[in-house]
DNA sequence: TACATAATTGAAAGCGCTTTGGATGCCACT
DNA sequence: AGTGGCATCCAAAGCGCTTTCAATTATGTA
């Protein structure tokens, strides 16, 4: 059932039955009421390929997945989807998802945009430098990034959380504690993030006097793997931290274990804080000593993209360009005063 | 930049540049490099809307996002994602995914199929009797179901793995070691897997002349907060279960620290087999007691999903309709003799 | 009654691509 | 010279929709 076919069996023309559907104001009610009882008849669907072509206008963002044979999926991914979802169902879009090789990203975004397919690009795991920010801006689409990129100049629009800001804070509240020997678990050395919650930690340091070793730093994949091997190291360091921060609440599984393994109290003999994303999977206040965090839900986050990307496609009124939200410090009980010999 | 542009420039019809980007024979071969070279230096991208309006192809397959505000996000749903991305990504294929309320599934997914935007459609999350499948079959367009719906007519075309199977040989396994008293702690109860795991536990149960309490079944969401609930509950019946049957890491999770909570210990006091997608977050191996298992790739599931799924829309051949996967079952440390009191 | 105005509806062009059904030129062969 | 076959290429139709421009009818006013 198509445009022509209804509207033939309406005794209308496409033009009317296509205003009728569309909300145009010059169409008469009974004739309109007429149209959308006919619809409802025989479940008549626009083909969404014909409007895009029309219109230019295809109700959908597109964003590029990394994947790969070796390439382990990421929690972090579906839960983000989860805020756009929620947000797009509200306005009826979708999500064109175009998988590609981590290596190929900049020319599967490009692809992507210009396909045709896609009203608004979405990009995240941003890294310093991130080659695909000249290329959106080249494009006349529009985007949000989720993040920023470290050493690009930041008059793109993104949505980032305060990370320097979180681990300053968290870093002081150790510090507060008594602590002087640090560790740090983070990300891959070359995402944004990481670099910015590193340099959080290290201010919050040196305003103290204080450095942070380089064998007290893993730049790793954010698994649970990970964070027991970078524990495993830190706890045979001579000096053996007291303190660590951890930038995924996977990391920290694996580095409890760890901790438990070598027999010590987490909490007591060693602290830690964890930055939480709020995955539903893993609430820090179920590990069985719950965790002190830096909190900031990343749902939340792709519910407020998904409003920037849709409402600027909508043009529903102008959004603010860079937003910088800040984190929550909660206080459970991974932390505590720092132990003494 | 577009055909008639493109075409222009070479001093060629549309149809010839059109003919010698597809792959056609009837076009000389220096002209076909001619229009190669163009495409290159001109960055020309064949618009998607207008190729998948003039063929009836899109090269993308649709899946249903279930996504509410109050919906947990599903780590089993990007873990399966990866694996269809991981295929799809070698045939140029992309995803459209349409979040949808879960009470609206049946309508949301007719609207993707019929929207034009998708040459196929992936279904999971099958329920008993599943009001989709009718609808599926009424369509004219490929599908694969992942899992089964128990009680409807096996006549679709599906991916499942044999999750009776699965739990019978793990009660199985349990019954060896003496136990004599079991719980299953399951995913929701309409859920197709749910049911046949049951079965499963049932059946082997029954060859001993056991029975599986009412008291000794949860049919909860597979989150960590359920599995520790449903652990309690069951730590605290009269005659506590020795060997617990487990629908997911994801609760195992829950129900281990409850177990810990109680003072008890995993593969002594109690046993416990849990089921594993394998999930790159929650590995078995990595449990502080090493999880026994039955395994089963979520992930290599959506590769072959996908397989089949592109495959028939490129009209690749012929492949099986109904695909039953063996689960293995890993023997590790949370499975012990029944304590003796 | 005549005319301007508003309310409805339609015909047709166009979005960018594929594909059918010819054209055209060139060659070998009779 | 005439013919058929082959290799190339092209004009134009069509996919299903939106939208411009124009036509038609109904309404109100002088």
């Amino acid at each position: 059932m198509n445009l022509k076919q209804l509207s033939e069996l309406l005794g209308l023309s496409q033009t009317t039955v296509s205003r009728a559907l569309n909300g145009y104001p010059e169409v008469n009610e009974a004739t309109r009421e007429r149209v959308l009882q006919a619809v409802k008849e025989t479940g008549y669907r626009p083909n969404k390929a014909a409007q895009r072509l029309a219109t230019g206008k295809a109700g959908s963002i597109g964003l590029v997945m990394p994947t790969a044979p070796g390439h382990q999926s990421d929690v972090h991914f579906g839960e983000f989807l989860a805020g756009l979802g929620e947000e797009a169902v509200r306005h009826d879009f979708h999500f064109v998802i175009m998988p590609a090789d981590p290596d190929d990203e900049v020319a599967a975004l490009r692809r992507l945009a210009i396909s045709g397919n896609v009203d608004a690009l979405f990009v995240a795991y941003m890294r310093g430098h991130d080659p695909r920010l000249p290329m959106l801006k080249s494009l006349s689409m529009p985007y949000v990034v989720h993040g920023r990129s470290f050493g690009s100049e930041p008059d793109y629009p993104y949505l980032d959380i305060d990370n320097e800001g979180a681990f300053y804070d968290a870093t002081r509240l150790l510090l507060q504690l008594g602590h002087t020997r640090f560790a740090l678990m983070n990300g891959q050395m070359h995402l944004d993030f990481a670099i910015r919650r590193k340099n959080g930690v290290i201010s919050a340091l040196a305003e103290r006097g204080l450095a942070l070793d380089e064998d007290c730093m893993s730049h790793t994949l954010m698994t649970d793997e990970q964070g027991l091997l970078a524990m495993e190291h830190f706890l045979q360091l001579p000096e053996r931290p007291t303190a660590i921060l951890c930038s995924s609440t996977v990391l920290a599984l694996g580095a409890i274990r760890a901790v438990n393994q070598a027999g010590l109290r987490l909490g007591e003999d060693i602290s830690l804080i964890a930055h939480d994303d709020v995955l539903p999977l893993l609430k820090p206040e179920n590990f069985s000593v719950p965790l002190t965090t830096t909190r900031s839900s990343l749902r939340a986050a792709g519910v407020r993209i998904a409003q920037r990307l849709i409402g600027t496609v909508k043009q529903a009124g102008p959004f603010p360009e860079q937003e910088l939200w800040k984190t929550e410090l909660i206080v459970r009980a991974s932390t505590g005063p720092v132990p003494r010999f």
